[in-house]
DNA sequence: GAAAGTTGATGAATCGATTCAGGCAGGTTT
DNA sequence: AAACCTGCCTGAATCGATTCATCAACTTTC
């Protein structure tokens, strides 16, 4: 029932090694076997089987992507263009989920590592440095997505998380922000300790005095964000901030909808708010939503990019690939 | 370098069928042997091979799943829902994003079936039905999601977008609409023209007299929709229709944006909207959506159980499963 | 025209896990 | 005591594509 390589070769009439150089290395057979064998190809419906193929070659066709929040239309579009690198080389996603959970993390990353993925796109939650360590002494590159390798001892793409802070912040302060609230966590993940230092430097940098203080989020959905808005909301009203800055896009539209809602607090009259990713959804908020940019699908090709290479020289040593983010101002912000 | 079971047999001082039998049938193994090659894997590290043991035993670790739209968030919640029911069973999901390509689906079904996937979830673009039968014939099940299979010759797990189409449309007529747009495509997506067909149903059924337009869109994203209802404005003001039942929630969104940033015609004074799916940033709006809510994570968790049943029992007969969607009212449909 | 080189094809060995026919030890049945 | 189980283990054969040493046929070169 199965076609193998076998029965191509008995229907061209040549031998195996013929067929396998055909779909490898057609320059090296004659135009008359290539012919011939891809008829028998065409004929017979044969499809190569990959298990095979990479048992004995050891090369994999799959790379294995794992994200930190699937929900985030942020890393759809890291996803997106990541998936279109990969086609390009005929290269497929393995695709999981993490939702900042240190058990998933592990699993997907056993799971990748029986798969012999040929090489992995991370945004980590937990330090996996250790467990990436051993990938690669298996022949699996990995490169951190959305995160820079502190220590360099991996490839990273990601975009100045403190550099974006910081344009966030010192856009408040110039529509006259002076009581800034970042809303944000788990503090774990790295982005949002430095989203939060960037901030730090803004309000130290600022010619007036600027305070910035901390609302704790668990996570960054747009639940968390609602939960955030209501705490803040629920203060006596002397206490409460004039901006807030949100780690992410998804915390920012929450805040914005329990904000709304509530109404006694215009957005932006009374406060100002940003969040971080530039979402889709941002534009077309209660409020249309200023935020900083990511080049989101670039940040998937390059990541995907780099592991092929990575892969294919075993030697190449670990690079930072950085982009600078930008502020795009919408109505939320706007200077009271 | 790499370690196989052969160098844990020996470790172990026991035979590489004994290894094999621990790692998969470990009831038909003395307790001490068991140890003992756990205690061998463990101390050596080893990583099962699944190339091997996919081109051996035939069976694969991981399910495919190809999507209509990536960067809708209703279907990143029913990948979540795969995703759920797929890592209790340990397998891992290749993930393939259309974007509505018919080339691009072609080339993730080759991919997939080079792969040997144990199974395919599809919410398909074409008419996909000869290439699925091939699979099929390969053994490789496959299930529709997000779609009813017409024919019935594969199974599927689907929201009756017929009835959600009515119940958007009699949701309207009873707030008082009357000329309602319906505004999606393109048709030769099956959900657009079901969802249609419900909301002519619905004005049929009406007591008064009900108009139905269709302003067609090329895709469903949140620019068509903005596009759209940059369209609509333009018409003269005595042809503005007085509700917009958008296909998707992301169209909706779209629509909801130029109107206000417009200003002329208000939401929901002037001019009802409600959208399909109720993803999550259908309630952060800038005027919060009403919507017609899809189980999505339920949807995608039974499709996946359900395909590996299929790819259990080659005897299985497909069956259709139909969940039934429900309304949900927000602030953009209030009766004026 | 012999030696050397080129081109293209061959087919056995190989990757690593699984499977299964067969074997062995010790116990039970008749 | 012979026959028969039972439980557990062994190791060679196998899946299908790739690789590579080897060979045949043909060209070049001197």
């Amino acid at each position: 029932m199965p076609v193998s390589i076998r029965d191509v070769a008995l229907r061209a009439g040549v031998s195996v090694g013929t067929v396998s150089n055909v779909l490898n290395r057609p320059d090296e057979v004659s135009a008359d076997s290539v012919d011939r064998v891809s008829r028998a190809i065409e004929d017979l419906g044969y499809v190569r089987n990959d298990a095979a193929r990479k048992l004995r070659a050891g090369v994999s066709t799959t790379v294995g992507f794992v994200v930190l929040d699937g929900q985030n239309p942020f890393y759809n579009d890291v996803v997106r263009g990541a998936e279109d690198e990969a086609t390009k080389h005929g290269i497929a996603i393995l695709y999981g989920n993490t939702d900042e959970d240190l058990g998933r993390e592990k699993l997907y990353l056993d799971l990748f590592e029986e798969q012999q993925v040929r090489g992995l796109l991370i945004a980590p939650y937990g330090d996996v440095t250790a467990r990436l360590q051993r990938l690669r002494a298996r022949g699996i590159a990995a490169v951190l997505v959305d995160r820079f390798s502190g220590d360099g001892r991996f490839s990273s793409v990601s975009v100045d998380s403190v550099v974006g802070g910081r344009m966030a912040v010192e856009h408040l302060i110039e529509g006259g922000r002076r009581h800034i609230a970042f809303v944000g966590g788990p503090f774990d993940i790295r982005q949002v300790n430095d989203r939060l230092a960037g901030a730090r430097v803004a309000a130290e940098n600022a010619a007036v005095p600027v305070e910035v203080e901390v609302v704790a989020t668990a996570a960054m959905t747009v639940e968390d964000g609602v939960a955030a808005g209501a705490r803040i909301i629920a203060r006596p009203r002397r206490e409460w901030p004039d901006a807030l800055f949100a780690a992410n896009d998804l915390l920012a539209l929450g805040l914005l909808q329990s904000l709304v809602v509530d109404g006694r607090m215009l957005v932006p009259h009374d406060i100002a708010i940003i969040g971080f990713d530039d979402i889709p959804f941002a534009a077309a908020a209660a409020v249309p939503l200023s935020s900083i940019r990511q080049p989101s699908r670039m940040i998937g090709r390059t990541a995907l990019r780099i592991v092929l290479e990575e892969a294919a020289d075993s030697e190449s040593i670990a690079r930072q690939t950085v982009f600078q983010p930008e502020l795009v101002v919408r109505a939320s912000t706007l200077p009271r």
